[in-house]
RNA sequence: GCCAGAGUGGCGGAACUGGUAUACGCGCAGGACUUAAAAUCCUGUGGUUGAAUAAACCUUGUGGGUUCGAGUCCCACCUCUGGCACCA
């Protein structure tokens, strides 16, 4: 009998052989057919000790039949993969499992390279990194130092997140929602610590223009665009009364300006600190009560705040600002609901068309004027919070603005405001600055070092380096950054340190600190004493600019820009010793060469991973990139050209596949069950592409199935061994014409569905064919007509199927067709559309499906001799008789008869 | 509240620029093989009425609209999922 289809018998011989004749080594690609090149990429993942989680192979499958169908279509393909594996998750595994995250991580890391490698994925190994090799950080850190010099990162005092009870620094994720400690349960509060931090706004605009051009997912480039929420409006300014002081109010609706009636400060705005100092005082000014609420406002966490209501709270100034427009006196009044860190600070309150304004003039007794007319053209006074009209209409009240529309009235008062000196045009952007520095042990040293006699003197890095003439930026935070210096580049890569304690510190300051041998240097600028700086970079860094390593990347050497092996063994704080300036080319020159060699690979054409990085990573990459474009060292100005979405795989019962649940799928046992071949297949079978699934047993059988159906199938008609093959008389080895038309259209199917990552549909077609090509096998084997299809057309239908399922269709091609070099190397097969001589149309009457009719090719257009046929057609005949019609038909789709 | 995505058989899902709704898979039912079970194969399978493989009607979250024709386009609403949230 047949041999039975046992994945395990073959799939680990299959691996071996494509690794030993390098069958998806990347080829060479020169300038010249670089218009051929595709690159395709996975969001590389985060090895945890647990291994791959049943949903990372939904991605890495697609991208590998994407990677393989363009392989097979003569594209050269760059098709790599990586570990990004900074960050808190590996420390805090680490501490748990009370190891040095430096010996965790490459244990996990060849767990997750032997279970990709069990899945069949054609990735070039040999390009493979880590985001913690000092190879590749040495470059993360030499960037860092090259945006430092363009003026794009400042330090400043920002809060943390910090548990008093556990002493110890925290990131957003170890926040639970209700503003308490993952892992203790105690309220965290803020610890403010000074920081690094990337001027990403200053890209804000051009973030925001690149979108434009790019193919992905609709959502995500929505999501983007609002998180970077540029805003237009003005700045308007009041004269504060009895007072030199000018408060700055931005809005987006000063259309509405004349129904004003007070003003509202952060409690950490400018004049309301002067208030607290006493430099500025007025008799109804309680600076006592003002200190307290402005205390209480900032011991507040957001999440608290949030927590009591939304409750307007505040406290008055005893000031009054004047408005302009109307000469009204504007009470100004501190309250938390008002955020520093957006606009200016300071809001103008309009009660009449502002809901939040509202709740707060009801609370203090303020004024309410309505200045917009509402929506159904109401004029009368607003009394409750459903009156308040926030949308577009007619400017009432107002003076000049009176008849005016929004639209129009904003841009009319904007003219008059900035003519009369009272305000001036503004765009302001929802997002903020990054906060790149993280008090923790697991990431890239920030390679900057402190100098405080330099910074005594205010010596700037700007002031010592001779090539740095013309600043893009102008450094607004210059003075913060004097004595600050990055390391010399033949110090690179600044390594991190080996140690044993290094757990987040009670201080909340970096574990790193504590290590003097670190923390000790010297000066890059005066030669004398000097601190390094001791925070390290956020998991985000690495993965910032990983896609444009691949493309030179080399396991095997040529990559260090100078050979570590001549440097001394590290020392105690395990960065090596200094090489004097001529044993090593600088880095700038490295760069250039390898973006001259290699460059051309980029930028990705598809992207594929998970929808959480919406904004966050694809943000940052996207601003590295267009810093890098802006300084020359990249010639591209986005990185991701194509990007899909992978859906979530959850547990068979609907949940998150987690550990507590007893819910989790193991890869390794699926495949020991079902071979890799049927994992693939049944999670791109499964759903779209983008879509959340749950796992199902069932289905991955179903799949299982047609495999081994495949597998039989070959065996029956091709295998050398008689006893497995099923004979017919050789003139009756013919091809059967019906067949070989369904082979040709699945092949352009499938195809098709490739390219658009409809995986699910592709397998659908494949399966609905081998249904076919089975009864026609059990037809012919019956009655000794004409058998299926010939070997060569049957290599077709297994060329297709060899991006979805590589084992199996490499183990038939070689063993049961007896090629000899790989199916993996073969061309996609080519296929023409062929049209059918004969085309079914259904005929509708009043719209209703009657029947369908039969219709010969040259006939398709001639509207007459159609209408002939479907009359043939009885039912529409019963239909038809004796009413009046008129006939639409369109031409091979539909025939509708319209009774009159 | 705002932004984004989605509602189709018993279940996962399919349907090109509006043109035979339910492809493919699962499940279920009946049958074959078997001492029996599993596996495998064959047949059937949206709903209602019906003896029916006769016929008719209904059906893509709900209610309207456009059209010869709507799962697909437009308007209003409901539900679910994800993200953000006192954003001036």
């Amino acid at each position: 009998m047949i041999a039975k289809y046992q994945p395990s018998h073959f799939e680990k011989k299959w691996i071996e052989v494509w690794e030993k004749d390098k069958v998806y080594q990347t080829p060479q690609i020169t300038n010249k057919n670089k218009k051929n090149k595709i690159y395709v990429l996975d969001m590389f993942p985060y090895p945890s000790a647990a291994g791959l989680h049943v949903g990372h192979p939904r991605g890495y499958t697609a991208s590998d039949i994407l990677a393989r169908y363009y392989r097979m279509n003569g594209w050269a393909v760059l098709h790599p993969m990586g570990w990004d594996a900074f960050g808190l998750p590996a420390e805090n595994a680490a501490i748990k499992a009370k190891k040095n995250p430096l010996d965790m991580v490459p244990k996990n890391i060849a767990n997750f390279r032997r279970q990709m490698k069990m899945l069949g994925f054609s990735y070039d190994w040999q390009r493979e990194f880590s985001t913690t090799d000092p190879e590749y950080y040495q470059w993360t850190q030499w960037l860092f130092i090259q945006f430092f010099k363009m003026g794009l990162l400042y330090k400043k005092n920002a809060p943390i997140n910090f548990c008093p009870f556990c002493k110890t620094g925290l990131a957003e994720e170890e926040v639970l929602a209700d503003g308490t400690h993952e892992r203790c349960g105690n309220k965290i509060t803020k610890k403010e610590l000074p920081q690094w931090i990337f001027a990403i706004t200053q890209y804000a605009d051009k973030l925001l223009e690149g979108l434009k051009g790019l193919d992905w997912p609709e959502g995500i480039l929505a999501m983007q665009r609002n998180w970077i929420g540029k805003k237009e409006g003005i700045n308007i300014n009041y004269k504060v009364k009895n007072s030199n002081e000018i408060i700055t109010c931005f809005t987006t609706r000063p259309d509405t300006n004349f129904g004003a009636t007070f003003i509202v400060l952060a409690p950490e705005h400018e004049f309301v600190k002067k208030i607290i100092k006493g430099e500025i005082k007025s008799k109804k000014t309680d600076v006592e009560k003002i200190k307290k609420y402005v205390e209480e406002a900032k011991a507040k966490t957001e999440i608290e705040r949030e927590a009591e209501g939304r409750k307007k709270t505040g406290i008055f100034t005893g000031f009054y600002a004047v408005n302009n427009l109307n000469g009204r006196l504007l009470p100004v009044y501190i309250s938390d609901f008002v955020l520093m860190n957006f606009g200016t600070g300071a809001v103008v309150g309009v009660p009449g068309h502002d809901k939040r304004d509202f709740e707060f003039a009801k609370k203090f007794g303020l004024e309410v004027i309505r200045v917009v007319k509402g929506k159904n053209g109401e004029t009368g006074p607003i009394a409750k919070i459903e009156d308040v009209y926030e949308e577009d209409g007619e400017i009432i009240n107002s003076e000049f603005l009176n008849g005016s529309k929004t639209k129009e009235a904003i841009l009319k008062i904007i003219d008059y405001l900035e003519k009369k000196g009272w305000g001036k045009r503004a765009v302001i952007y929802h997002l903020r600055d990054w906060i790149f520095s993280r008090q923790r042990y697991w990431g890239e040293p920030i390679p900057m070092i402190y100098c405080e006699s330099c910074a005594k003197k205010k010596i700037s890095y700007w002031d010592t380096d001779e090539k740095i003439k013309n600043l893009k930026f102008k450094n607004k935070n210059l003075e913060k950054l004097f004595g600050w210096f990055p390391i010399k580049e033949q110090e690179l890569p600044l390594k991190l340190p080996y140690i044993k304690s290094y757990q987040p510190t009670e201080t909340g300051e970096s574990p790193l600190s504590k290590v003097a041998s670190f923390v000790k240097t010297t000066c890059p600028n005066c030669g004398g004493p000097a601190k390094r700086e001791t925070d390290t970079m956020p998991n985000w860094a690495g993965s910032c600019w990983y896609f444009l390593a691949f493309p030179w990347w080399n396991k095997e050497g040529n990559f260090r820009h100078h050979d570590f092996s001549t440097a001394s063994p590290p020392q105690s704080g395990g960065f090596p010793k200094r090489l004097s300036q001529n044993q090593v080319a600088p880095l700038i020159e490295n760069w250039q060469s390898k973006i001259k060699n290699s460059g051309h690979w980029l930028p990705v054409d598809w992207y594929l991973g998970g929808a959480e990085h919406a904004v966050l990573h694809l943000l940052y990459a996207r601003f590295w990139i267009k810093a890098l474009y802006d300084i020359g060292l990249i010639n591209i100005k986005e990185p991701f050209l194509r990007l899909r979405n992978v859906g979530m795989v959850l547990a068979e019962d609907h949940r998150k596949m987690s550990k507590s649940f007893g819910n989790v799928i193991n890869p390794d046992e699926v495949v020991a069950e079902y071979g890799a071949d049927a994992l693939r297949m049944y999670e791109m079978f499964i759903a779209p592409f983008s879509q959340e699934i749950s796992w199902s047993t069932k289905t991955l059988q179903g799949v299982y199935r047609f495999l081994k159906r495949v597998w039989e199938m070959y065996y029956k008609n091709y295998s050398s061994d008689k006893a497995e093959r099923v004979s017919f008389k050789p003139s009756l080895r013919l091809n059967n014409k019906t067949l070989i038309d369904k082979l040709n259209k699945t092949i352009i199917k499938v195809g098709k569905d490739i390219q658009h990552i409809k995986m699910n549909t592709a397998i659908a077609a494949m399966m609905k064919f081998l249904n076919e090509w089975e009864s026609a096998f059990a037809k012919a084997s019956a009655d000794k007509s004409i058998p299926s299809l010939s070997k060569e057309n049957a290599k077709k239908f297994l060329q297709i199927l060899a991006p979805f399922a590589p084992f199996l269709t490499e183990e038939i091609w070689r063993e049961v067709l007896g090629e000899k070099t790989s199916i993996h190397l073969s061309s996609w097969p080519k296929a023409e559309e062929v049209e059918d001589e004969e085309i079914v149309i259904p005929v509708q009457v009043n719209g209703k499906l009657r029947g369908t009719i039969k219709v010969e090719r040259r006939t398709y257009n001639v509207k007459r001799e159609i209408e002939k046929i479907a009359l043939e057609n009885e039912k529409v005949k019963k239909y038809l008789q004796g009413k009046k019609y008129k006939m639409i038909y369109v031409e091979g789709k539909i025939v509708n008869f319209i009774i009159i």
